[in-house]
DNA sequence: TACATGTAATGAAACGTTTCATGCACGTTG
DNA sequence: CAACGTGCATGAAACGTTTCATTACATGTA
């Protein structure tokens, strides 16, 4: 079917190995030959099989990126820092959603292993311990993502969530408010559990009781509607029992509590001071804009995808790190400005 | 380094070709052999080497996607959309950015065909023509995506973004409204265009007269800080002049929009009628939620996925089609419920 | 007993590269 | 003139599978 080396050769009336070498050290090869193999390629539009590239030479340019959903704002960004930097090299990937299925991420480990992918960049499923050891006996080197250093023998790359909590709640505490409220998912959930502990810290730090002083407000999801039962629940207690600060483990809870409170007439950022948590594009967008917390995601996927490089191409000298990135307040209208 | 298909032969005291039938006509395999085989691998970790086997067999089971930039929420959804269909059938999906630029997708068109993926799902870039026959005749099927029916002998898969535009004007005509704008990106995005005449067509049926009844803001990105330029732009024609019901080219823009002119204190939707496009998660849950047109972004993947797919299993019965999919309006508060 | 039938397993060729030891033709040096 | 580099090109082996013609053996039938 598709023309192979051998052809461009007896076009070229050289051997194959002559070909190989212009396609892989031409520097090696006389300029007329060169030349000549050149047309041949051209002319029979040669295409290099990477299959049997990569069975010979016993490593292929692709790398594997498991995460729980691209359709998360979060890890899409991640996933175009990874790309871009792997294009550069002019590696590849293969996207895998795990959609936090510890089944589905096994096999994808499984395919990925088949495909004698460099190395993997993953976000391990919930509760799940990755065969790490096993993976690496097979030559595929690992990183985590959105995992802070479980591991001193593997690179990692995460935000510190319990900096972006206490970031937040400083702001709020500067404000001069003294009663607050964590509104979120399920403290399962790693990121919501330490922005949490972000926050106590932080109202500890300031001298503040904790039992008196804050309260939680946990719902099943992130998203925009438990944000608005979220805020039924505290109108429910009462008006005057509101707190007057209010921390949302993320923008979409705290769009859907803006948009509750804004209903039953309480004015933010006067009665109430709102921040949220990822600063996506529509933080700045919303109709009052919200406070957040600004975390580099992009960032974060390049980085990820950098040491995985590295430690592909230096397996030698590569010395694994734990790279922890530091999140970022973003003040708008909602906490006050 | 990693243990072949020989060594797990030796080991379980059968032939290669004995455990290759194992693994691919487990059937064709004595029970009692089979047995044999399968611990053997299980006990020294075998795992199938993809290069050797497509190399050999002359098909991959990777699929090539092409987009513009999957950090747009439209084209995450899509890719979700393909990568459970391909998973579900054992494929791979290798995700390349092209960020519209006729260069990298030539790019990544070569290291596919490299790939010798089985196919490839593209978004052409703007103003880009495919070299849609010189990769048929190397063994790779294309499905355009989110173009329409350019050439009948090629799958595509689109939305109808001239009914969007359409469905969109006739929402706000039944509303009785007589003075329009069409805010927008450059117009040479297809998607603007067509929605904008989508628009026109639709007050042309209404007998309005396009001229006195309709303008166009066009700002140079589709974001919210252009839909606030927009709105700014309309202000400083006087509040007397505004238009009563204003179609943006997706939600980022109205969004934009929407927070300006709150902000100048014009009400809405009492004062200005607003409708957006794309159905992002956000228009429903903004302070004022927006009136959309929402696209089956995920079940274009799917589709798109699955002619693939198609394309590739039967060639020879595989039809050729090109599938428009008809937007659907989402009434809101914007717009006047 | 001889023969056909069917089931299992075998062994080697082939896929398209890369790699490496080898060969050849020159020119240079002692 | 012999010996030796140097620069280019060659040809074959190897990578790990799949595939297929062939063999081996057991069972059933005439």
């Amino acid at each position: 079917m598709a023309t192979s080396i051998k052809e461009v050769a007896r076009h070229a009336g050289v051997s194959v190995g002559t070909v190989s070498n212009v396609l892989n050290r031409p520097d090696r090869v006389a300029e007329a030959t060169r030349n000549r193999v050149l047309d041949a390629i051209e002319h029979l539009g040669f295409v290099r099989n990477d299959s049997a590239r990569s069975l010979r030479s016993g490593r292929t340019n692709a790398l594997g990126l498991i995460v729980l959903d691209v359709a998360n704002p979060f890890f899409t960004d991640v996933a175009r820092g990874v790309e871009d930097v792997s294009s550069h090299t002019g590696s590849v990937v293969i996207l895998c959603n795990s959609d936090d299925s510890v089944t589905k991420q096994e096999t994808y480990l499984q395919v990925l292993q088949e495909q004698r992918v460099r190395g993997v960049l993953v976000t391990p499923a919930h509760e799940s311990t990755l065969p790490i050891d096993a993976l690496r006996s097979r030559g595929m080197a690992v990183v985590l993502l959105d995992r802070s250093g479980e591991r001193p023998d593997l690179c990692s790359v995460a935000v510190d969530d319990v900096a972006g909590g206490q970031l937040a709640t400083d702001h709020l505490i500067a404000a001069g408010h003294e009663t607050f409220a964590f509104v979120s998912g399920p403290l399962t959930i790693r990121q919501c559990d330490d922005r949490r502990n972000g926050m106590r810290r932080a109202l500890r730090a300031a001298g503040l009781r904790l039992g008196s002083s804050t309260r939680d407000v946990l719902v099943p999801a992130m998203n925009a509607r438990s944000g608005a039962e979220a805020a039924r629940r505290l109108l429910a207690g009462g008006r005057e029992n509101l707190p007057r600060a209010v921390l949302c483990a993320n923008d979409l809870l705290a769009m859907g509590f803006m948009r509750e409170m804004l209903r039953a007439g309480v004015r933010i950022p006067e009665d109430l001071a709102l921040v949220g948590y990822d600063d996506i594009e529509f933080a700045a967008a919303s109709a009052i804009p919200i406070t957040s917390i600004r975390q580099p995601t992009y960032q974060l996927g390049q980085t990820a995808a950098e040491l995985l490089l590295d430690e592909c191409e230096n397996a030698d000298t590569h010395a694994h790190q734990q790279v922890t990135f530091q999140p970022e307040l973003v003040v708008r209208e909602s906490s006050g400005g």
